[in-house]
DNA sequence: CCATCTTTGTGCACGCGTTCACAAAGACAT
DNA sequence: ATGTCTTTGTGAACGCGTGCACAAAGATGG
């Protein structure tokens, strides 16, 4: 799961739970695949196998947003697509601006998923001069000087940050500082924004150091057969994977 | 046969918590900075404002791993770096695969941030015939033929999905039919996994719709109830979640 | 050696999220 | 109409994570 944080304390009035939240895109992605087959109506139990979640979860998540099911029947599944999507801010258009047209802002300009859920790509910037109005993704580089312009023009709300570590606080103060009022951070740094500002961030690397620590751990329990906790050097050594090493090829 | 979440239980034996877990890496970011610049100790204020999170949250993290601070001083950041990193499992070698080089695939090859924390690209893997031999990131693509022999010869136990999500399943289940027992999934897609198969999801979609929900939850304040006149900043929020702005630069 | 000061480590309370279990609600057949 | 059957919506219990606040531990200075 994609590391997020800069969480909302429990948004007081009609408050959906943050949780509640970060599942609606995947319901939606479950519903639409079912509308796409022409599926009428589904079954919380049918619907939350599709979504990879408990059934009364997704049920109470549902009520969150009203009652929109049938009992003895089941969801509407055109009916539910568009109240998820109201309710995501899906059926407005969301002009978007990537930062840093490396290799994954290049990847993400070209990604598709953007396109299918009212998010546009409104502009590419990035900071090397030789890279202005070079066409990724069929849409040209523009150069970070004309940021602040480039936002205002189009009424972007939301930036993606896809720059080196060492440019990203600076990126982001100036998308904030010229109206931008959500970010999500593929750089590897803690950004620091004013109030009001949401940050989401994604990072990569600790996906895989996360995956790693469970890793170690479903190693580490096959040896381990009865362990005196000594609290400080554990000669733990996993007999892993890491067995041979073959040849470290260096990028 | 499990969907997606391959929770655990919280295991007899050391069980740190999850939540701490995914913080750990943050941590180590943090402090391999400070190593860099020859810090020698730091105290749990000053690495909880540079890992963005509350210090009495930090500290209750770093009681599960043992004593390591010294009341007083702080943390020592050489041995706290190692700590960690044995915790997590970066002090070995993790051989990891990516399959799919499209364009996120050849991002993730290019990725500096896996070889400096113990991860290498053993190998890239992709089902277009065209792509076979040709190097990115200097490391030559193989064919999806050779998946199961890549991984079986390198020792491989996590695999990166960047393919579509029609194929995300089918090269899922072959990864885990070689013995792949981690799995990092960049398809927008539900894997199903055996019990003991660790799935960690990454979904850029997912993200921006969770910032467009906020986002239009901003714009419907300021039209309900009292405008807000000055722009961007909004009204109090009771208290500081996550954003705060200590804005520490050290000296 | 004692006093004071700093910072850790943690007991405790609170709130959010998850899950269970079941009554209410509606469809459908007779 | 009435009974049965299916499935929703939710009250309630529980567990995890968070943050406060403070005592314990050690450093430092006199």
């Amino acid at each position: 799961m994609a590391t997020g944080r800069t969480h909302r304390p429990a948004t007081r009035s009609r408050g959906i739970p943050e949780a509640t939240v970060a599942r609606l895109p995947l319901y939606l992605r479950a519903l639409t695949a079912l509308s796409e087959r022409s599926v009428p109506t589904v079954s919380s139990e049918e619907l939350a196998a599709a979504a990879g979640v408990n059934s009364a979860k997704l049920r109470k998540d549902f009520s969150y947003l009203g009652s929109y099911g049938t009992r003895g029947v089941g969801y509407d599944v055109e009916y539910l697509v568009y109240q998820i999507s109201r309710e995501l801010g899906l059926t407005q258009d969301w002009p978007v601006v990537i930062v840093g047209i490396g290799n994954l802002g290049a990847a993400l300009a070209n990604y598709g998923g953007f396109a299918s859920r009212g998010f546009r790509v409104a502009a590419l910037i990035d900071a090397d001069p030789a890279m202005a109005g070079k066409p990724v993704a069929g849409i040209p580089v523009q150069h970070t000087d004309d940021l602040e312009k480039i936002i205002k023009d189009n009424g972007v709300s939301i930036g993606v940050i896809a720059t080196p570590a060492g440019a990203a606080q600076q990126v982001c103060d100036r998308l904030v500082g010229a109206g931008v009022t959500s970010i999500l951070n593929f750089a590897p740094t803690v950004l620091s924004v004013p109030d009001g500002v949401d940050v989401r961030k994604v990072d990569l690397s600790i996906e895989l150091q996360i995956l790693a620590f469970h890793e170690q751990r479903k190693a580490g329990e096959e040896t381990a057969g009865e362990e005196a906790v000594t609290a400080s050097v554990p000669k733990n050594t996993p007999k892993g994977p890491d067995g041979d090493v073959p040849v470290v090829m260096p990028a």
